[in-house]
DNA sequence: GCGGATCAC
DNA sequence: TATGGTGATCCGC
């Protein structure tokens, strides 16, 4: 019945997991339809595929209710999505740097081209590195048979029985990651790598010192042939895939210009993408969504379905943005050790490989100089059921006895639960987290903090001080390293955002600025002083009605833009009458374009242009890809930079996408100069009324406000009962408002945090390509 | 803070 | 006979 399909199914996902799916049998090897036999055969029946179906009945289910969930949101729900959603697609499009030249180098079959280096014979035959319980890579022959990484060794076997299983080597292979790295620290000498045998490189400064070397010096990158694999592009995310093009010379190329990006992005499979893995992809084919295209379309749906930091994250993939800068991973976070084993069910052996695994874990903490708090242990039985249970204690722990103690009883808690059976285990891991570096920096930040306000606090009245949590997560983000992950940036977002008030994005917009960290320290106390400022009566410009708040507190003002928000919208009518008795007097002394805000002099260049990287060297397409950066910066063919560049627009009848319209029409009949906008009128695009600001921030924030007050018109027009309905979805309505809250906020925090500092006008040009 | 899940390598 | 180990992150409690 129902569970033949659902084993078919499964089988099926198992061949694709496998990468077998897209197999490309030669003649030497086994045709597709073999491979997935031999696969099957081994693999139906066991503890482990029964696992592998127990999981796919949850994914699926994960689905169900997402279907669910889909069917119930309404138009004007998806509609109002649209327009929030555009509204961030348009501020990061703004943000989109196309400055960097990344390259990602990928050692293809790393470990099985070492072990045939070493020893010629095998170079012939088929080979694979690792076990007959697991393959970590395999050669291009034994490919041919179906034999993959993440195989076991001993299906590989009956795929191809003359494969020869090469056990690792592990310290070999570091050998030779080191000396590639050293090569690789010629071109970038910060440059990630992400394993022994993967690594980002930044080389834009090294394409610029390398114009003035002399000949001779240019000597080749890519001595290693095919065997090294690499990716240029303007950001990780676009490099990473492109390493995997593996076109001719093993090296693909995305020209730096907005429109190479998004031809490459178009039918780029989602899978493709660092990050997206089978069950994204699964639950995103679900919608239809397989490529890069069907991601943008339905952005506004994905923002209704997915959490803020996964749509947001599609919508990076969605419009090729990905990571310019190579973030260092900050510190450890955890440390762990695991094991697989033969059954053992045998719970004085299960406490006494307990021990053992905790030894070895205080050995390696200890390595390090780490202390932690949290202890967690992991189980897996021999159905492969994982479990993991933890305990976090009061003072940090590293010797062996201290963490057995604590592993000892969460162990003891699970025999005793499953008693009187015993458990049957497959695999026992002890994981060390939450260390004391962290707790120790956090020490650190409050006595800095205690340190830097002790004298205002001397001044300031009881009830006016900060609470002391308070202000320690709220200077949290900024004490992490400065160059920061996608997701370390959106999960401080996220902290940050459950404080609803302006200090805390002060903190968001620096988060998500690239900083040196020599000025981490100045930017802290340049929050700290934003957040005393919280406290203080001061000066703000309200984004609403741009009027000058005078003489009061954060909060005080906080409350005025949200009467000025509600009010307007309650009463008036789209023409908005509010925004054109702006005060003219403060405007233009407190602007302050954000730095982040600087593309808009960028000039596209003419792809064709420009050689192809396909087919030459590293060396050469760096030159290229120079010429093409240096032309970018010294062309003025501007106005092909356009915002209708991105693919079809789902909605075309939404507001957003006839702002966007008309947006991207204002720029063409505008085209973009490099004349600075200071004293230049602005024009919101909405309600068409020249606005009395030269603030692109507050700017923004006005049109943001017009979009919105345009869609609630609307909807009262047109859609009077529907308005009235029960709430479908709150959780999804709140998450919007919370979403809009948070996008027009942002104007507030430069003000805040600008406004006791004359910031010199931008020696860049600052503007966004919109509201030129 | 916990536990399950997903992802990458 | 037989499907890994390490680290990070996210989400919903």
């Amino acid at each position: 019945m129902d569970n033949t399909k659902e084993k078919k199914k499964c089988k099926d996902d198992l061949l694709l997991r496998m990468g077998l799916n897209d197999n490309k049998a030669g003649m030497e090897g086994l045709d597709k339809e073999k491979i997935n036999k031999i696969i099957v055969d081994a693999t139906k029946g066991s503890r482990f595929y029964g696992n592998e179906l127990k999981k796919e009945k949850q994914v699926n289910q994960r689905i169900d209710s997402m279907m669910q969930q889909k069917s119930q949101i309404t138009s004007q729900q998806l509609r109002k999505a649209q327009l929030q959603v555009d509204r961030f697609a348009m501020e990061l499009e703004r943000n989109r740097n196309l400055n960097n030249t990344i390259v990602h180098v990928d050692m293809d079959a790393f470990y099985a081209a070492v072990e045939m280096r070493d020893n010629p014979e095998l170079k012939d035959k088929p080979i694979a590195v690792g076990s007959m319980s697991m393959l970590s890579t395999s050669n291009y022959h034994a490919r041919r048979f179906g034999v993959r990484a993440a195989m076991p060794g001993f299906i590989a076997k009956r795929l191809c029985p003359q494969l020869i299983i090469v056990p690792p080597n592990f310290d070999k292979y570091r050998a030779v990651s080191k000396e590639v790295r050293e090569i690789l620290a010629e071109y970038d000498p910060n440059f990630l790598a992400m394993s022994l045998d993967e690594a980002y490189l930044n080389i834009t400064q090294h394409l610029e010192e390398r114009q003035s070397w002399p000949e001779d010096k240019r000597r080749y990158f890519n001595k290693a042939g095919n065997s090294v694999k690499t990716g240029i592009a303007p950001n990780t995310m676009l490099a990473k895939v492109c390493s995997d093009k593996n076109k001719p010379n093993g090296q693909y190329q995305i020209l730096p210009s907005r429109k190479a990006v998004m031809d490459f992005i178009k039918d780029l499979p989602i899978r493709k993408v660092s990050g997206i893995g089978k069950v994204t992809e699964k639950m995103l084919m679900a919608l239809g969504i397989v490529t890069c295209t069907e991601l943008y379309q339905q952005r506004a749906l994905l923002s209704l379905l997915f959490s803020e930091t996964s749509w947001h994250y599609f919508l990076h993939i969605a419009l090729g943005l990905g990571s310019t800068d190579l973030a260092r991973d900050g510190e450890r976070k955890s440390m762990s050790v695991e094991r697989t084993f033969s059954e053992i069910s045998h719970t004085e052996e299960q406490f006494s490989l307990c021990r053992e695994l905790c030894t070895e874990l205080a050995r390696d903490l200890q390595k390090e100089g780490l202390k932690g708090r949290t202890v967690t242990i992991k189980l897996k039985n021999v159905n492969f059921e994982v479990k993991t249970r933890a305990s976090t204690v009061p003072s940090a722990l590293s010797t062996a006895e201290e963490i057995f103690a604590i592993a000892k009883e969460l162990l003891r808690t699970e025999v005793n639960a499953g008693s009187p059976h015993p458990l049957r285990l497959r695999l026992m891991g002890v994981r060390m987290s939450t260390f004391s570096n962290e707790d120790d920096k956090k020490h650190q930040q409050r006595s800095i903090i205690g340190f830097l306000q002790a004298g205002q606090q001397a001044l300031s009245s009881p009830g006016c001080s900060l609470d002391k949590t308070d202000k320690t997560e709220f200077v949290k983000p900024l004490e992490m390293s400065p160059k920061k992950s996608f997701f370390d940036k959106k999960r401080s977002e996220r902290i940050s955002s459950h404080q609803d008030s302006p200090r805390c994005e002060i903190v968001d917009q620096q988060a998500l600025q690239p900083s040196q960290p020599s000025q981490a320290l100045k930017k802290m106390s340049e929050s700290l002083e934003a957040s005393e400022n919280s406290n203080n009566c001061q000066t703000f410009t309200c984004p609403v009605c741009f009027r000058d708040q005078e003489g009061i507190s954060l909060e005080a003002f906080n409350e005025h833009v949200d009467a000025c928000l509600d009010g307007p919208s309650a009463s008036e009518n789209s023409e908005m009458p509010s925004f054109s008795h702006a005060s003219s007097a403060d405007t233009g002394q407190k602007e302050y374009a954000h730095p982040s805000i600087t593309l808009c002099e960028k000039q596209d260049h003419e792809d064709g242009e420009i050689t192809s990287a396909d087919g030459v060297d590293l060396v050469e397409a760096e030159d290229s890809s120079l010429k093409a950066a240096s032309m970018d910066t010294l062309g003025s063919n501007h106005s092909k930079e356009e915002y209708p560049d991105i693919p079809n627009q789902s909605c075309p009848s939404s507001l957003a996408d006839e702002a966007v319209r008309i947006l991207s029409k204002q720029e063409s009949i505008q085209p973009c100069t490099d004349e600075v906008v200071t004293g230049q009128a602005l024009v919101c695009p909405v309600c068409n009324q020249e606005q009395k600001t030269s603030d692109l921030t507050l700017f923004n924030v006005h049109v943001d406000i017009c979009l919105n007050k345009g869609i609630i018109q609307e909807l009262r027009n047109k859609d009077i009962n529907s308005v009235n309905q029960p709430k479908e979805s709150s959780r999804n309505t709140d998450r919007l408002q919370k979403a809009a809250r948070r996008t027009k906020r942002p104007g507030l925090k430069t003000k805040c945090s600008t406004s006791k500092k004359t910031k010199p006008p931008s020696p860049r040009h600052t503007l966004d390509i919109f509201f030129k």
